[in-house]
DNA sequence: TATGAATGAGGGTTCATTCAT
DNA sequence: AATGAATGAACCCTCATTCAT
């Protein structure tokens, strides 16, 4: 027996599928709900493979947030690492996320669903990328705010609240985008940045953001 | 806590008992990580009560949803069933909405996230209460735009996003407050109000929302 | 609450009915898979009542088996008690246990096959009924061959051999009549008397059958 | 017996071992008392090895009642599968089947008593091999009608019916035979062929007992 | 006579994990 | 680099049985 299976492949290889396999299996399953046995056939190798490379369900979980936090990180970071004007900057990274999360479904879920509600081992892991996201935006509305003409003051709370509610609303229309077959991440990015920077008042007033030309 | 079980209690009591025991286990360990043992003891009564009363682990989890679900929709509903502007009415509704999550912060956990990863069964009980907040917020954001001055029109699909957004930054700003021991529902409905409705844009140049007064 | 239920009976009629309700639900699910709870809410009763009438479930089990055991005994008796020559006695047995497993299939079922199936306590329940009649056919047969023109002398073991297998023909038969809706205790008792009867007959003639050489 | 567990053994060779086990334990308490515990403890194995290699208890079972019919089956097609004259026929079959029931006395009883009662569908594998057997018999008893001298023509309901009554004989004669130590197959089949044969060989005859009158 | 409330005990099943090769 | 064979531990669930009224 023992066809079928392509054997002997570098170690790092033989990782990355295992790893595709389990973000796959617990984005869809959920993390407890997935077994080692499932992850294994979907990845192709025997289960203690798996252990021999993860060494346990638990480190592979890690493993798994770690890797889709690098890749949504990296991919973020990338996009707002340049010298623009803060909603540009916005813009820019609000648009890598949403991009992030409509090619990668399953480590979105991953990182924003699965991770959260195992514990706070792995939620410790996940939340770095949130950390991350929020401090930017941050420094964003700080900088913003401090650049202003009217130079608002806002306290420091207040400012990492509006940064926590605009990370909120990414997150849950990640979510939404991702149930609609057809919508797309600039129309994402487009309606959250109506919402966030134009603000409702504005767009009552007619005052819509537009996106930035040549982003 | 407590030792010493106080016995022969009728049936619609224990329930409860139950189900808040159920909640708490659950919001703190993960539905699949809380076993119907530590429920049942928390609950103080035997196992096979538990399966007497509530059935089965699916049936008594779907039941606990269901309750915090009714709760929260409950509250928000009693809070914005007034004939008030569409901004006091948002006001209201996401007063009570941040006091509900403040006051059952496991019920909270429940509903956002143990319900949505453990399987589209237990989603689409908890889908209800979102689907019903954004239907709501969604109904609010299309009157205001139409009773404008400017009388802006937004299309239906921009319209539901606006309205996810919100949402979704409201879940957030609920997580993150309860993170923070001082902090209270009303500042978290005011930050809230102040990025949705004023919008950033409008923070910037000074022109802050102000809570009503009398609400 | 509590309607439905006729209360206050005299204790034999709601024995008799937690005995009904009992034989058929073993009967049918099997003596292992029948559950208190099912039984009592076939009798129309509640779980509590059971025990304090019949004790336990096997107490239960064996009331039942006593009682089909003491019907079917009653029945073949009263049928055989007369002094009638050899094969119009037979006759008048076969065919009041035909008419008993006919009329009784599921009291016939717990005799006859969940008696048996359970552990001894009960098979030896069940097994007095066997004896009973393999020991009146035995003699019949024995008194037959004394009385028969040959005068063959059957040796004890050779005769009761003969008196199990026309029982087991008996058992056998009643099981397959039950399974066709036409049939009738009198074809039944026909078919076994041809089967029995008349070989053995030949055997009392002294026409043996003969193992064949060399087989 | 004989402690320490040899361990790492082929698959077949467990699964074999497993059945063996599972045969034993059913026969002896019944399938619903027997624990896959007391079984894997007895084949020397742990018990999730038994649900890998078998499944579940109930598809354990099915799989003891397949092996031990299609060994009763085997041999008693084995025994018939010659050319001989009906009589002698039956009577290797016979034989055959005694011996089987003597050698596999646990086996025997599942296929003949816990088969038959824990429900339809362990009942139904079990029916294959009555039903096999009955249908030899039938088209044995038809043929040997045929070709009697005197050519009696016995309704199709009717023949099944002696075989029905013959197999029933067989079959209790073959738990009689095994409650008495010193009891052979060839005796039990002795027994039985004076009994049906030579009753049979009268119905060839013409000779029909005959119902009493005024019964 | 009769029952709603409650439980000790045990069984089937699954899973992460390891051993021996 | 890779796997077939095997298990300890735990979990969900059910059931016969009893208590308090």
């Amino acid at each position: 027996m023992g066809g079928g299976r392509t054997r002997r492949m570098p170690r790092a290889e033989r990782e990355r599928q295992m790893l595709d396999a389990a973000v796959q299996i617990i984005a869809r399953h959920g993390y407890a709900a997935a077994s080692m046995d499932e992850i294994a056939e979907l990845a192709g190798v025997s289960k203690p493979l798996v252990y021999l490379y993860l060494n346990s369900k638990d480190d592979l979980f890690t493993a798994c947030i770690r890797r889709e936090a690098a890749a949504l990180t990296r991919a973020v970071r990338a996009a707002v690492r340049s010298a623009l004007p803060a909603d540009r900057r916005l813009w820019a990274g609000v648009l890598a996320f949403f991009t992030y999360t409509a090619e990668h479904p399953d480590g979105w879920t991953v990182l924003h669903l699965q991770a959260r509600t195992h514990g706070p081992r792995f939620a410790a892991e996940a939340d770095a990328v949130r950390a991350e996201m929020t401090a930017f935006v941050t420094r964003l509305i700080a900088t913003a705010a401090r650049e202003s003409p009217h130079s608002r003051d806002l306290p420091a709370r207040e400012t990492e609240g509006l940064a926590v509610a605009l990370i909120g609303a990414a997150e849950s229309l990640a979510d939404w985008t991702n149930t609609i077959p057809a919508a797309t991440a600039v129309q994402a990015a487009t309606t959250l940045m109506n919402f966030a920077w134009s603000g409702l008042g504005d767009l009552m007033s007619g005052e819509q953001w537009t996106e930035p030309v040549g982003a």
